[in-house]
DNA sequence: GACAATAGTGAACACTCGTTTACTCAAAGT
DNA sequence: ACTTTGAGTAAACGAGTGTTCACTATTGTC
């Protein structure tokens, strides 16, 4: 009887909001709520349809209203993780290189980037090799494109003018590789464990270091 | 009423054998019908119980008398997938170095062996991000132990006397990552597309003297 | 040759699973 | 103001899940 209009939806339009507006923000529960569920460490395709809905706090059959089947899910989970890491780099782009210790500070930035969007990077590092083959196909498709985006902003750079868009390709690709193998290492990371911190990025950059070793003294004809 | 005895034989033991000898060979059933069940291409971790001991020929039961649950079993193919790859380098060490185009044929035999023990390499693709905790460090640990034994045999064949082992240990960690990578690319390798093949392997052999290259002029006091 | 140990069986349990169906009821279209 | 649309609901289905228990029958031991 009064005038509050909150009361009237008991079910699903919690506020002012379009019709696929809404839509929009219960898929994307769903999706949070896929990520949530692989915090504690599990791998996305040991998840279930039912358990991502209870998650999402949704009852199962609305899943279809988003999705046919948790693989389009995943999909749609590669691509999102796909523009995390093009902002990464976006943002690198954006500011510059800093002057000196140029490969110890990216490292530093990549780890904070990596452990701030771990949710993104644990499904990559779990689906990356565990996932349909189709997910499999997909995220392996976004490594590349991120590979050749980076090679083309050394390219613009001019860092390793020497070097042809094929070879920067190449050893981009080789560093992406080591990237996504070191976000694992940087979230299996035991909390407090500053020690095995250290280590970890250490190793991490000296990789790195030998990768652009081997660059600067590739001959440009092969 | 004959003397034959296999007749007798309905449930447990086949032919003559020990007993132990049998509870070993239905563990070993149990391990194989894992791995062939991941030869569609499904990973580990989406594997149930009652599946691997169906595939096994054995009722679910049977399952407990071997292992815990799923997870031990998952450990028991980390060990007998690093054993594999053990073989890989003892090999390698026993027929020495093809004299000339070391690292292309070092590929190339790379290559087949990971065809012919695919089973072993697709499990630690698919485990290595998306199994338990558990497995994922002991594939870790597994790789570690590969890479430091590589570089120990590179130490005993005089190869790259300057460097530390600590820097060889590195290296070869680089390069045991960039393998396994390699290695779910061979085994994604679409049949019978002879080109994508030989595109693959040029490129696994460029990224891999990319990072010799790199370690050739790694000055040794770091 | 009787006895204990145990690998594998078969049935049952209490769940969870993915999917379908008919439905409600607020928003969008007219 | 009405009708249409469609996101989310509630309930049910048949199938598959992990685990348990009492059991059978063969191997190894005294």
């Amino acid at each position: 009887m009064t005038t509050d209009s909150a009361r009237r939806a008991p079910s699903s339009a919690p506020a002012g909001s379009t019709r696929q507006a809404q839509k929009q923000r219960t898929r994307e529960k769903l999706m949070d709520a896929a990520l949530d569920l692989m915090e504690a460490g599990r791998g996305f395709s040991s998840l279930s349809l039912r358990e991502v809905t209870r998650e999402a706090g949704v009852v199962p059959a609305a899943f279809y209203r988003h999705f046919r089947d948790l693989d389009e899910l995943g999909l749609a989970l590669v691509e999102a993780a796909g523009v995390t890491l093009r902002r990464l780099l976006r943002e690198a782009r954006r500011q510059g290189l800093p002057p000196t210790q140029v490969l110890r500070s990216s490292v530093l930035i990549y780890k904070n980037y990596v452990k701030q969007n771990h949710r993104y990077f644990r499904f990559a590092a779990s689906a990356r090799g565990g996932g349909s083959p189709a997910i499999r196909k997909a995220i392996r498709i976004e490594e590349s494109h991120f590979a050749n985006e980076m090679a083309q902003d050394m390219r613009d750079m001019n860092l390793m003018p020497r070097l042809s868009m094929d070879t920067l390709s190449l050893i981009c690709g080789l560093v992406v590789t080591t990237m996504m193998n070191a976000a694992t290492d940087i979230l299996d990371l035991p909390e407090g464990q500053a020690q095995a911190e250290t280590e970890m990025t250490e190793n991490f950059i000296l990789q790195l270091r030998l990768i652009f070793l081997g660059a600067r003294s590739w001959s440009p004809g092969r």
